[in-house]
DNA sequence: CAGTGGTCTAGACCACACT
DNA sequence: GTGTGGTCTAGACCACTGC
């Protein structure tokens, strides 16, 4: 057995005389040691969602697979069912678990999942996404470089660090609708190829996950309209004064790391980018 | 007291026989009289959920006022505090109440909210968007006019029916940055005028509250990039050919009845709208 | 101080899936 | 059947708010 990083609740635990039976071993209940561990006074079912978060990010339980159940988890942790799976509700609201009623919970995945692209927002303005098949992907370029100011900034790293840049267009029924220049940090993606990348079939971001550990958990869009230059106009077919639609997206894995920086363009002459509200 | 329409625990309750005190009336307890509603055999916490919701349409509890605790909830639709509770945290969820410990549980208004406008997910390149101060607003018309067959259908009316139709443009810091149509239906928005329209200050959708009882609660936003007509172009100063984002918001008050459509022409030379995925 | 929402527990029973 | 998550209850105690 591993000895747990201290789980406390919000008051520091002091003989609290419970009135039914009190589980919880009442000899591992520190008062006031706290070795150095910053913000740690927040409710349990917080500590041990960190606790479980903190377990996915070491890779104990790889996507796809079952976690432990929740009666396990409890047990693992010395506390009730109910607190661990408002943990795990939490989880599941933020899309890094998936529960899956009598079967068990699941660590969320990019690949087989239910919609091919979780954070393309793209549709087209008839029919469902499902309709127009497939997208056909496109690698016009990938080379490793040394990343602007600009770029490191963006991905956490020092100028002139590392970075592998592609280009990618992709077609809907035959039609260039997007045209993406990605770049990622060197390090964890060591190793990656543009042949790696157009033979992989799915989804980029499960190639990530299966091939290099990196999951990503997040990201976040900045939209503009704007003018393709000659070059990015004349791959998607459009004309020099053709309004497009930049995304440049950020992608985070766990602890908001950043781990992808992608500018988009996107014609939104047959799709559009769908937002929800509320 | 009012008959509450029958709650009923996922299987038809059958005298249980509860093992601990029973504490709802095991007279009410209806077997397989279903009065016409069709969806009825969803778990406690959802009917639960529909009450609270149906309350909410009804005016029973305004916008800005406390609900009832969940104490007493509980005691009205005979449940545990548990069941209100769960019902609850997802109406918070979902952003049609608001929990403030302490105080209670309070009906979400667009008006006296942290941020000014709830649905404008435009920002400024640099800065924040208190850094850039309050937007003016200028209405640039403002009329009674019939529903074309678009409009008609995306309002849920028949082409011809009134609708009011209102253009106004919006400038931070003098520079024009939206230019914005919007229509309404003419019924519920009966003695709306362009005067009360421009008179009002805070957020157009606290009016709608405060005086026409219609509280939107959700929307859809479908992006482009476009290039703006002359008129467009001339009110925002930008160039003919400038690139524009095309934003069109459908905005739904309960039960996704749809009670605005409105066409956004954003300058994103100076602002960029953000978007966050999970 | 009383009242509210927030946390935590414990236990019962149900729906579902796999074997 | 066994084990999983899903619902529901009941009760204890806490933290925050306002009287």
């Amino acid at each position: 057995m591993i000895a747990w990083p201290l789980l406390v609740k919000t008051p520091p635990p002091m003989a609290t005389a419970a009135p039914s039976p009190a589980p919880p071993d009442t000899s591992s209940a520190p008062q006031t040691s706290w070795a150095g561990q910053a913000p740690s006074f927040s409710p349990l079912y917080q500590q041990i969602k960190g606790l479980i978060l903190q377990s996915l990010q070491q890779g104990e339980w790889k996507p796809g697979e079952v976690i432990p159940s929740e009666f396990d988890l409890a047990a693992r942790f010395k506390v009730s069912q109910g607190t661990v799976r408002k943990a795990v509700d939490e989880l599941a609201a933020e899309n890094l678990l998936v529960r899956r009623q009598g079967r068990g919970t699941f660590v969320a995945t990019h690949a087989e999942q239910q919609v091919q692209y979780r954070f393309l927002r793209l549709q087209p303005d008839s029919g469902t996404v499902d309709s127009e098949g497939p997208a056909q992907r496109d690698f016009v370029d990938c080379r490793r470089q040394r990343a602007t100011a600009e770029i490191a900034r963006a991905l956490g790293l020092r100028a002139g660090d590392t970075v592998l840049q592609a280009r990618r267009l992709l077609r809907f029924a035959g039609v260039p609708t997007i045209l993406e220049d990605i770049w990622l940090p060197g390090g964890p993606f060591k190793g990656l190829t543009a042949e790696r990348l157009s033979q992989y079939h799915g989804p980029m971001y499960a190639l990530f996950e299966a091939e290099f550990g990196v999951r990503m958990v997040r990201a976040d869009e900045k939209l503009r309209a704007v003018l393709p230059d000659e070059a990015q106009a004349t791959l998607l077919e459009v004309a020099a004064g053709a309004p497009l639609l930049s995304v440049e997206r950020t992608a985070y894995t766990y602890n908001d790391v950043p781990m992808e920086l992608r500018r988009g363009l996107y014609r939104t002459d047959t799709h559009h980018y769908r937002n929800q509200l509320n």
